[in-house]
This record gives C-alpha cells, sequence and structure tokens, in this order.
DNA sequence: AAAACTTAATTAAACGTTTGTTTAATATTA
DNA sequence: TAATATTAAACAAACGTTTAATTAAGTTTT
C-alpha cells in the first residue's frame, strides 16, 4: 500500500501544524499514523527530509489559478481584486493547517533553505497581485497606494483570523471550541470586509 | 548579581523568538548567556516556568498608553486611530522579538495557560480599538464597518511585515541582509500606508 | 574587627528520558 | 526467488533536570 506514505505525510502534517516541528517527535506521528516508528525513516529518510516532502504535495496541490484572474479581460481591475480575495479566502481556509505550517517555518530562522522555496513559492503570487494594482493604477481605476503594503494587508488581514482560533474567538465573542474556519458565514464575512476595504482603499472617488 | 536572572531572560526571549520554544534548548541558553547550565533551573525551576516569566517581565515593560489615547477628549475619533496607529508601530517594533515569541505560542496549540493569558492581555487592547470606531461610527464620523476585522486588519498587517524579515525584504525589493525593523524610514511608510488605509476605510466621503 | 555561622550562588557531573535514526530479523508481495 | 515492507529492539546523542560539592556573600557572635 503506497497509501502509507500519504497517510504519515497527512498525519505530520496535522501534528507539525499544531505542536511545530520540534514540538513533534517521530513517535507522535508514527503513533497517531497507526504505523512502525522506524516506517518513517524508511520512507523519508529523516524528520527534515519529511518536512520538505510535506510541503512538496502540498505545494503541487495547492497551484494557484491566480494567473487566470489576471489575464481574464473582460473584468475590470477591482474585479479581480474581488476575485483574487475570494481565490485567498478559498484557499487558505481549505489548506488551512498546510498554510500555518508554512507561516511557522517563515517566522522561525531554522531550516533555511525550506524558507526559501517558500518565499519563492509566495512571490509570484503577491507580483500577480501587484500587477493587477498596478495596471488598475494605470487605468485611472485605483489610487496611488503603496503597492508591496497593501499586499501586505491582504496576507495580514486573513492570517490574522487564520492563525489563532483562541484570539479570533475572543474578539468575536464565541465561545472557544467554535471552529470559524468551517463557518460558511464566517469566511463570507471576512471576503466582505476585505472587499469594502480594498474599494475604498483602491478606487477613485 | 540578579543581573544574572536578567541576562538569562534576555537571552532565552531572543532564541525562543528565533528559534521557537522547542527549538531552543536549555544548554543554548546558558552558553550563549554565559552562565552554568543548572543556573536556568536554579533560577526559574523549568524551562516552561522561564517562558512564563519572560512573558510576565515582558508584559510589565509593555503596558499600554493606549487608555490615555481613548480618553483624550480634544481630539477627533480618526485622529485617535492615528494614534493609535502609531502607538502599536512603535510598541510592535521595538518588542519585536517579545512580539514574535507571542505569535509562535498563538499558532501552536502547546502550553494553554500561557495562551490564555496572552489572549487575555491582548483583549483590553482591542475593546480599546474597538470602542475608538464605535463612537467614530456614533459621531456620525466613520461607515459602519467591521469593527473586529478591521481589528484584525490593523494587527494582521503591522504581523505580516514584522514576523518574516526574508519574506518582507522580497516583496520590497530589499537584499536578505537588510533589516527593515531598524530603518527609521520603513516604519514611516507602513504608518503612512495604515493611516490613508484607515482613512478611505472608516471616514465618510 | 575577626571569627563563626548561615544563606545564596555557582559549578561539574550525573540522572533518567526522550529524541532521531539504524539494525537485523521477519513477513509480505511480485 | 528476489525485492520490498514491516517489525521490535537497540543505538548514540541530546534533552530537561537533579545532585552533591564548592565558593561567595551576608549576618551574627565574640
Amino acid at each position: 500500500m503506497k497509501d502509507k506514505r500519504i497517510q504519515i505525510i497527512e498525519t505530520a502534517l496535522g501534528l507539525f501544524a499544531e505542536k511545530g516541528f520540534e514540538g513533534t517527535s517521530i513517535r507522535d506521528i508514527a503513533e497517531k499514523a497507526s504505523v512502525n516508528v522506524a516506517m518513517v525513516n524508511y520512507y523519508f529518510g529523516t524528520k527534515e527530509k519529511l518536512f520538505e516532502r510535506i510541503v512538496e504535495y502540498k505545494s503541487a496541490t495547492t497551484r494557484g489559478l491566480l494567473d487566470e484572474i489576471q489575464k481574464n479581460e473582460s473584468i475590470t481591475p477591482i474585479q479581480k481584486i474581488e476575485a483574487v480575495i475570494d481565490s485567498y479566502i478559498e484557499k487558505l481556509f481549505t489548506h488551512r493547517m498546510f498554510h500555518r505550517l508554512i507561516q511557522q517555518e517563515l517566522i522561525l530562522n531554522q531550516r533555511e533553505s525550506l524558507q526559501n522555496s517558500i518565499v519563492n513559492n509566495f512571490i509570484p503570487n503577491a507580483n500577480i497581485v501587484k500587477n493587477i494594482i498596478e495596471s488598475g493604477i494605470k487605468k485611472g481605476d485605483f489610487k496611488k497606494v503603496d503597492l508591496e503594503l497593501t499586499i501586505a494587508t491582504l496576507n495580514g488581514t486573513i492570517n490574522q483570523v487564520l492563525l489563532s482560533r483562541k484570539f479570533c474567538n475572543r474578539l468575536m465573542n464565541k465561545s472557544d471550541d467554535y471552529i470559524p474556519y468551517e463557518d460558511i458565514k464566517f469566511k463570507k464575512r471576512v471576503s466582505v470586509h476585505l472587499k469594502q476595504l480594498m474599494h475604498s482603499h483602491l478606487l477613485n472617488n
């Protein structure tokens, strides 16, 4: 069964995202995935290589449709931004465990090679958004905003609600066991907020 | 010398912020702080208690002046928001190592008691900002925006640039060894962006 | 002020666990 | 039969923590 490799990957992803890389032992992973401890090293060599494989595996399934949005000539810049927002929210909420993993790795200054590959995966996405805003400015639709920090605001807002459930719940006056990420209403709420925010931030008049 | 305790705290703060709690060993801390390994346990009991002491110690020195901004009746709501933005940026940039520590802890689901105390420290601050925006809405100065998500946007934008230097630098087309957090121009840039953003987001007309 | 005593600070070494990883034997599949 | 998968056991290294001995500092007694 080649499923066992994937079973290990999925289990490790969950544990890494929840407890961190150093906070998760191979024995934790093996037990939760119901495999022998040695299987992890047998399939992936080392713990660090397992981590890299997870990033590879998930990156492949997470590749974006942002290009299509950018190239679509039948919609206005602000409509493109709205499409980007919905695409972002959908992607990050759906793959939120992977996203947590990535964000943790970005904060930590360990495993530099991984940092680079993560950043290199992010930058093209950011550049697409950048281009959309730039062309909106050229067209006269958008104000001359700070491109990079506008992107930081988009990412940052979603991260803020996505990375700490407890903080998010307290802020929203929800009980601690509420899981906002599975609530369609909450996703919609974030979408509406970001669209309104970008409307007033970007649009002239 | 009671300085040694503080020396350990400061060193541990730096290492925890950089390498994470589980990624930092007591021997790492002791070596970098030039003290014997046993001193850490002698002073703080356990590694986890050391962590708690760091949070205590730093929380005390980081207590806010947000209350004063709120109570100041000689300035308008939007001026209050601007003051909050500058206060936030100043505080988080200055204590950015502590802030990294806190954010890491919020993402991870370990050490629940610490999570609670962190969240409980944050919520009052958030509520002050909430009150300012609410009173701005009542006065008719502000639009009826999503209160909680507006706060998430404020926090999230600053976090986004503060938590990953590499990502931040790539986004800004700076070299990898550039340290934006020590650059006054960069701080100013974030301030200007956030103020513009909140102006168009909050203000009527 | 010196000596005696008491507490606190500091050290090197050791403790028992847990860690990631490897081995060597066994079972399974092709 | 040959390659692959799986296992329990063992490995050395690193971990947080404790111990027991030594030094320094502070206090009390003479």
